[in-house]
DNA sequence: CTTTGCTGATAGTATTACTATTATTTAGTA
DNA sequence: TACTAAATAATAGTAATACTATCAGCAAAG
């Protein structure tokens, strides 16, 4: 038996709560599921609509328009990671040992989490992977920013880059170096796949992520040593 | 006076070389002006259209669509960027030098030039901050990839990942590194403006780039150390 | 028992991303 | 100089997208 949970998002990530109705996590279930199948180009509010035998303008009653919805989902994600990576930090003392803890949940694979029904971890990681950078590369990102869009992403990166800090408070470029990993974890997942001479990671046998840990990994290991 | 010169592209970005005629090289020019300006989202054919004072159907002798022209525009800067690279690290033997010189040509401000009148390349550079990703981020990547359009990317990360092997053989993941530095180069000025807290480079002064050089190089040689 | 709010149903609009057709201009060649 | 071929301009049209607006029915809350 799981204890069910309900992450704290941002108000201005949607008109209504979709976490509230049922229609809104319809919503949630249904647009993961969607853009995953057909990307965030081929994913429309009138495919959505059909999916969850409703209407469009329903749709519209929840979420702005689609690049707000897919900032939802996203921002989900990240917010899930931060809290996954509290609850496994939470009392583990050494700053290389939490470190590598944070590292491992950001490359590693993600399978169904059971605390939130409605959201499919596996799916989302991939629309993670594909579709994330499309939150903020937009000519709206400042104006999406300043409502806080994007606070999730930044909590998490600030939290990791504090770790750095504690580690080694001389190195100039934790947030940068955090960014920068954070990027590296999902991109190479996406090379691996379709562009395989941009990675080093073998697409076969799943152990492209384990491997992507372990590059990531070393990789903040050796930029922070003292 | 300076030597005018042509980089060779596949033949699969255009339906017909908008380098040999006055119409295509106006398409280039404009579009890169359109897009910088509008963003790829807010940039249309019927646009540019009006802007070359001629017609969309005109445009879409030269290219199939707009993401067709978005990967030209952008191979090109690749392209361009592994031809400096190649002039600029010709005659060095030295392979950690060779390295330094290429992440300083990848991470510099971008000016004008000469030896191509058609581009404007400080905008074009915007561009490759602003919309590089959205080239290869897509359903059709498979397809894309297999018609060899990003083949300007996937050398010039080859080009330098083998200056990584020069110097250590051994270091398992220079092509993860490789394209993991072209892409917080570009993305880490893009933090600095927009996201700051996802950075630790300071938007004024101009010196973000200088510092982004630091951060990229420094993370670079630590990871290949020996 | 009434009001409020949510939803569904329907309709409509401006824009986008094309495609097709034909006329006109330009350039190269006999 | 005339002829031919190619490139471009002008125009029109279409299906789909991303919305917006209106209204009626229904359920829950006061």
């Amino acid at each position: 038996m799981t204890t069910l949970l309900k992450l704290q998002m941002n108000d201005n990530l949607y008109l209504k709560d979709p976490q509230d109705t049922e229609l809104g996590q319809k919503i949630v279930r249904h647009s993961i599921q969607l853009i995953d199948e057909l990307g965030l180009e081929g994913f429309t509010f009138k495919k959505l609509s059909v999916a969850i035998e409703s209407t469009e303008a329903s749709i519209y009653r929840y979420f702005e328009n689609k690049h707000k919805l897919l900032v939802y989902l996203i921002t989900w994600y990240w917010t899930w990671m931060e809290y996954k990576i509290d609850f496994a930090t939470n009392n583990i003392k050494d700053p290389y040992q939490r470190l590598e803890k944070a590292m491992k949940l950001i490359t590693e694979k993600k399978c169904y989490d059971n605390s939130f029904p409605d959201v499919d971890e596996t799916a989302l990681q991939r629309i993670v992977i594909n579709e994330s950078e499309k939150t903020y590369l937009t000519k709206q990102v400042d104006h999406d920013n300043k409502f806080g869009l994007f606070k999730g992403y930044k909590s998490l990166c600030g939290r990791i880059a504090d770790i750095v800090s504690e580690i080694n408070p001389k190195y100039p470029f934790s947030h940068s170096l955090i960014s920068t990993c954070l990027q590296a974890a999902h991109q190479q997942v996406f090379f691996a796949e379709h562009l395989p001479s941009l990675t080093d990671h073998k697409d076969a046998h799943e152990e492209v992520y384990s491997r992507n840990f372990e590059f990531i990994h070393s990789l903040v290991l050796k930029a922070i040593q003292k």
